[in-house]
RNA sequence: GGCGACGUGGCCAAGUGGUAAGGCAAGGGUCUGCAAAACCCUUAUACAUGGGUUCGAUUCCCAUCGUCGCCUCCA
């Protein structure tokens, strides 16, 4: 069954084959740390890592970069804009390196909380300002810049394929005149380069061939890139956002230095909604993976929930649909527990008709609805449960949910409560049901449930 | 203004030129002192609207309405 995956710069669906084995060389475009992620950037994330373990599902090894961009851009194209990092500093109190340094670690472990494995590198843009210049340089010999009052720019007319990937409608866009141009020559060209302004003390900049400034945000994608993957790798993914302006500007820059488009596929992750509107800071709904936390969700539900959706369809967010997720989630870690109970005989194999069909689903583009669909015929199907758990077990290497793993854990109670549930044991052993009944409504107001079952009652902490 | 996407039962969401996966919710049952959990069963005249092409459209085309995204930092 072959890996067929959507293009975005073909727009067609391709059949995968890697460029130059032994390793598939991926690069996933990674966060802006001057904020936390929220739950819409991390959709992305789990797209990529869904799209990295069906490779390897594949049997690819997989070479995976990320970068962490770290410099400070400008809030907006217009020169007065504030710079993101700068404003976070201000913000926090930290300086820009702290908060970088901060913010990548709450991503890694919102990451780690997800079960998103690790890039096998990772890489900041602040690492990489020597190279980044040198990359400018190449492109600036061969004609491709202009120097203007603020900084060094691409000149994306010398290109007459530029926009290609995105489809652009240059006039178009023109037309809609809500671009700062400033001193630039055509509405799509960009930042290599921005010079400090005078008078202005950055704590991020870098002096360089043509001043003192900081690199433009685009570069950093292509440079990083090229330095560990080759300027011509196998996939380049991102958000559905980057296809008009960073991704468009990375081919850009790379097609002028290098003379390639940089990857080989070009895929990207849709977004998820939040009642039907994108999810961003300015309109109010902005949710982490720490507020599912906090109101009790399983990070691995919100896993389960965006599994739901085929990563380039918009997803929407409902805490009605978290519910289901988490129900599904904890349905299916039961049954797989259950079947693990020791006295079921030996391992099971792993079911090669239902192993082909799950093949032939996450091969489809990653159409993980349809593999999730084909988990729960497995699930209701006649095999052995030995058989059922190792073949579920083995889809789990795509589907990441760490089903071999769980098991019911026993919470750690409060003594009132314990001295309570006691208690209603006791009542209820002298049958003294209205007491046990008032017992449980007491234990339930400090915020447990009682589940009675045969081997006594188990306590949980309420949602 | 330009470009693009989407509109499937209460919620989320697949999919196909021959009337539609899956999960959750809901209803009934088993179990339980009562519950919960679990398991079993069941349900719903669900494919935005109006035209067109076709033997036949939810699936193709056109229009309309609605929603959303990108064009500016953005997953």
């Amino acid at each position: 069954m072959a890996l067929r995956l959507f293009d975005t710069y073909t727009r067609s669906l391709r059949e995968f084959k890697p460029l130059q084995l032994p390793e598939v060389r991926l690069y996933t475009c990674g966060p802006t740390v001057y904020d936390y992620a929220h739950i819409g950037n991390l959709r992305t994330y789990i797209f990529e890592d869904i799209l990295r373990r069906v490779l390897e599902f594949n049997n690819y090894p997989v070479r995976h970069v990320m970068n962490i961009t770290d410099v400070g851009h400008l809030t907006s194209d217009a020169d007065t804009g504030e710079d993101k990092m700068e404003k976070g500093s201000r913000r926090t109190g930290m300086t820009a390196w702290q908060l970088a340094e901060f913010y990548a670690q709450a991503f890694k472990q919102d990451l780690q909380r997800l079960n998103i494995q690790e890039p096998t590198l990772w890489c900041k843009a602040t690492d990489h300002i020597a190279e980044q210049i040198a990359f400018i340089q190449c492109i600036e010999a061969n004609g491709y810049t202009y120097r203007t009052f603020d900084g060094i720019y691409f000149d994306t007319s010398r290109l007459p394929n530029y926009g290609y990937m995105a489809r652009l409608n240059i006039e178009g866009l023109q037309a809609g005149a809500r671009v700062e141009m400033g001193e630039k020559r055509n509405s799509t060209d960009f930042a290599l380069w921005k010079f400090s302004s005078p008078g202005e003390r950055r704590q991020m900049e870098w002096s360089s061939p043509w001043g003192v400034g900081f690199p433009g945000w685009h570069i950093e994608c292509s440079t990083m890139s090229a330095e560990y993957l080759g300027t011509f790798f196998d996939i380049h993914c991102g958000g559905e956002d980057h296809i008009a302006v960073h991704h468009t500007n990375e081919i850009a820059q790379t097609e002028a230095c290098h003379g390639t488009r940089l990857a080989n596929f070009w895929m990207h992750g849709y977004f998820l909604q939040l009642d039907e509107q994108k999810m961003a800071k300015s309109t109010g709904g902005f949710l982490r993976l720490q507020t599912l936390l906090d109101r009790g969700y399983d990070p691995l539900a919100y896993r389960m929930f965006a599994l739901s959706a085929h990563y380039r369809a918009k997803l929407n967010f409902t805490w009605e649909s978290l519910d289901g997720a988490a129900t599904a989630l904890n349905r299916l870690r039961t049954a797989i527990y259950e079947w693990g109970s020791p006295g079921d005989g030996p391992a099971g194999q792993v079911d090669t008709g239902y192993a082909q069909r799950f093949l032939e689903q996450v091969n489809d583009d990653l159409n993980m609805p349809r593999a999730m669909a084909l988990v729960w015929d497995l699930v209701k199907s006649d095999l052995a449960p030995a058989v059922k758990r190792a073949t579920v077990l083995y889809f789990d290497r795509v589907l990441g949910l760490s089903l071999a793993e769980w098991k019911p854990v026993a919470e750690a109670l409060p003594p009132e409560v314990l001295a309570l549930v006691s208690q209603r044991q006791q009542a209820r052993k002298e049958k003294r049901y209205k007491d046990a009944d008032a017992l449980r409504m007491q234990v339930s107001a400090a915020g447990f449930e009682i589940e009675d079952t045969p081997q006594g009652p188990r306590v949980h902490q309420r949602k």
